[in-house]
DNA sequence: ACAAAAAATGCTGCATACAGAATACAAAAG
DNA sequence: CTTTTGTATTCTGTATGCAGCATTTTTTGT
């Protein structure tokens, strides 16, 4: 991940929409992804030259992602000497989770009355996949699976709002989720807690979803506290 | 407020640490400012050009910082056709409320353990001026106040991811809540709900500060519903 | 040899310039 | 009169150039 990565306008792959993407978008998610997989670390100044070189694009449209990513809380802008990679202490990581927790408690019990069958559904098979992988000690697509589910439990809220600042923490959070590798009983325990969260979901139990995840993002603090 | 405003360098005021502060900074308040008090209508195009030529800034500053609100939220970056201040519908402004609802839930319980005395004082002091303001009816300067004050608690909080997400939604409620402009009697009723509010974080009563902030939020839903 | 000042280097911040896409308009065909 | 197609204009997207600030290196004085 730490080689030079060059960038290309997203070809059209498949049918749908001939939705001509624009570079910035590439380029914002690729920075997001940069700076979530460690290729950036925290404290790292973004070169503008340097990195607009790498990545095969000039500085006017990167200075814009960099500028986009500041909003999102991932870099921080000092005036006169440009970006920085954000670094998050301990305690911002513990406030980050509360407001999470807080935001998945509404989500799920707002997901039990708003979400179709069909939504349901999608998010069983997102957690059956997920179990195959854990089961095939697949960490990483465990991982991205897990974020997934997460996600996707937001958006069956049909609160557009609580998906949106769910999304925002959840990708701060991502860079230490990353690193926040647990242990196989632990990591057992977390999966228990998706079983329960899918079959409260499933019988559109508020309360105890709501419960669930709750106590879900509790566990994941106690999991990643060390490593912070 | 409708005249064409033009941008200076923020002059370096007062005292204190001599902090150059960038272009992007102003011009990003500034658009805020515009978009919220309804300069920029939603569903205008911000033509860059012509924006730029108003503001007396070249087009990439301004670009920056339309890239920046978009992040924000508050205007949306169509493909090839530039941005547009985006437009919310009755159920978005009511699932932000729901969310904020939440937030300020949480801001509530937290605050009243973490606050500071000299914290609580300072909110007690901005609600002082603010009922002064209600019996001069100043309207402008009551809804600044309350603004204030309900950033206030979730600062007080102690907790600034959540100030960080309280803030967001707010901004994005500004332009809606500026125009809502409520009776005698709902203002009254609004009033006493920041006076209980006060009063209870006085005597740091978790459950009752929590229970107030949804109640008037809850209700100021029903205030601006119909004009939204 | 050390400290302070001065020059030099590198980077950011902003402006301008150019290319390509989207839209608006006009003319021509049905 | 409507529809369609070709053209022109306008605006966005990206690159480049220049000026000012920050930092580092060199030079100079003690």
């Amino acid at each position: 991940m730490n080689e030079i990565t060059s960038l290309e306008r997203r070809p059209e792959g498949g049918p749908g929409p001939i939705r001509r993407t624009a570079l910035h978008d590439t380029l914002v998610s690729h920075l997001r992804d940069m700076i979530i997989e460690g290729d950036l670390a925290p404290g790292t100044r973004l070169h503008e030259g340097q990195l607009g070189e790498q990545l095969g694009v000039s500085r006017t449209p990167l200075r814009e992602a960099i500028k986009y990513l500041a909003s999102e809380g991932l870099v921080e802008l000092v005036p006169s000497r440009g970006a920085v990679v954000k670094r998050f202490s301990a305690k911002d990581v513990q406030d980050m989770l509360t407001v999470l927790r807080s935001l998945e408690e509404l989500a799920g019990r707002l997901a039990c009355e708003a979400a179709s069958d069909a939504g349901i559904a999608e998010v069983r098979a997102l957690h059956d996949e997920m179990v195959s992988r854990y089961k095939a000690g697949d960490r990483l697509q465990y991982y991205k699976l897990n974020q997934q589910i997460h996600t996707a439990i937001a958006q069956l809220s049909g609160n557009a709002a609580l998906a949106d600042m769910h999304g925002v923490l959840q990708t701060r959070l991502k860079r230490i989720r990353f690193i926040g590798h647990e242990g196989p009983e632990k990591w057992a325990a977390a999966v228990a807690e998706h079983e329960e969260m899918i079959a409260a979901l499933e019988a559109r139990d508020q309360a105890r979803l709501s419960e669930v995840l709750g106590r879900h993002l509790t566990k994941a603090w106690e999991r990643v506290r060390d490593s912070v």
